[in-house]
DNA sequence: TCCGGCTTCCCATTCAACGGGATGGGCACT
DNA sequence: AGTGCCCATCCCGTTGAATGGGAAGCCGGA
């Protein structure tokens, strides 16, 4: 053995090691090794060299957490942080009007990974985490997004098993569809109690400087209101806002004439 | 040469890649080998390799930038998003109680990392962005959590030269060992048009389970304002919130009790 | 005292990483 | 349509950075 019998790159390692880090708890170089599948020597080594990167921490006690450097690194990447900037304000918007949980998302493999939340401090249990994921076929950004994306990514996503969370969660490819499509009728997405059941999300979508569907905007409300579909109008005046900020070419009669900086191919 | 005739490992060669995307924008794989000083053979291999992982991503144009996925991982850094999940609440509060900027951070070397930004549409100037850096001498901020550090950390930032943002920037260490005992003294910092004319920073000290100060909360309100210590309450009531969280033992009469279920270390 | 689990260093082995160079594509001038 | 420039991408012989078993040392609990 030598330089990796497994076959696998430093990089591929590095991933591991900062991916055994599930929870946010901080873990000794023992457990990172075991967690990642990593001898100790090996793992203790790259622990080492991401600490003296900033990519890792010594927590106080002298175990290892991931590092702000990694974050600050990580800030700049545009369809996290960017596309959070760019909403926020609006979103601020929506939690005002609404009063209820309001979250921006993005679709990341077959998941919803969510970018951002403005929480009520009163309102329905708490589903997700800042950087947490969802299946996509489970929640309300996921069926938004998964509506306004290319057909054949929306295959792939139907290809593989559902899992079911409650017992309203969509798993059958055919009604999915259907569902998809009539989500791109209406222009959002409700589901009532497909994660939790006393939780409702209401999702639209939010658009890029290409126009394509880059994000989804949703608010999540108990199951118990009547009236879920009221909030569809501050979620789509806030999108509009925020595909604006993004750049896109909105369906308003009169085209823009931006003189845009860059992105000198034909529209 | 060979396997890096520079003797850089191939981290410290991931890290100048993600860290070549300062702004954000989408780059080719040869403008990062320049700006990380890379052969481009070897620019575009790491990158091909970063892409595959999903730490950095392809634009539509092919152009690459930073992934989601590594924010994600980046998302479980207890100093980032942790405490800003602690803080987001309160930060709400004040938020509400003043419409003004308000910003949490963390001490990053000699500098201020600013981990959360609640902004007010038509407040001051910004100032600094979430995942942004400001010299800790020279911010609020800075000035409390370098007030409440070991007293090695500070004379590790007092050692090294202090730019000057404006003619009220403190650069003379002697000042600023007496504006820190200032700050010990009162609890808060106000620094009026240290790193902007038109902006003055009020901060206060931030504790974390070993009650050891680990943050920083602030408001930024235009110099024009003739009462910035007004906000002060605002922040403390928040920043005592904040601390309890984090779990810090608040100098309050009676000690909790928390049967916490981690951390089997004596308290 | 012994035991289990931890961190940390050592060092011979070897394959993953390296990068110069070649190829080909796209775009903007001319 | 020729020229120049910059780009991405692949090839392939070379080699030293990365590797991991082993061992030593440290702590805390039984």
């Amino acid at each position: 053995m030598a330089n990796s019998p497994t076959g696998d790159s430093v990089l591929a390692r590095i991933v591991r090691v900062l991916d055994s880090f599930e929870d946010g708890a901080p873990l000794t170089a023992s457990q990172v090794a075991r967690r990642a599948d990593l001898p100790v020597a090996t793992a203790h080594r790259l622990a080492v060299a991401l600490v003296s990167h900033g990519l890792l921490e010594r927590a106080p006690d002298g175990r290892l957490r991931v590092g702000v450097r990694l974050w600050e690194l990580a800030a700049r990447a545009p369809r996290a942080l960017g596309l959070r900037e760019a909403a926020m304000p609006f979103m601020e918007d929506v939690h005002a009007a609404t009063r209820q949980h309001v979250q921006l998302s993005v679709l990341e493999g077959d998941d919803v990974l969510f970018i951002e939340r403005l929480s009520a401090r009163n309102a329905v249990i708490n589903l997700v985490t800042v950087g947490g994921r969802i299946p996509a076929h489970a929640s309300s950004s996921g069926l938004v997004m998964l509506a306004f994306a290319p057909p054949g990514r929306q295959e792939e996503v139907l290809a593989r098993p559902m899992r079911p969370y409650t017992a309203a969660t969509i798993i059958d490819p055919n009604r999915l569809r259907r569902e998809l499509a009539e989500v791109r009728r209406v222009g959002y997405a409700v589901t009532g109690g497909h994660v939790h059941r006393d939780a409702t999300g209401i999702a639209v979508p939010v658009h890029g400087s290409g126009n394509a569907v880059v994000a989804a905007l949703a608010v999540v409300v108990p199951s118990a209101d009547a009236q879920p579909r009221q909030h569809v109008s501050a979620l789509l005046a806030a999108a509009r806002g925020i595909s604006r900020t993004l750049g896109a070419a909105l369906p308003t009669p009169s085209a823009e004439r931006l003189s845009s900086p860059h992105a000198p191919a034909p529209g």
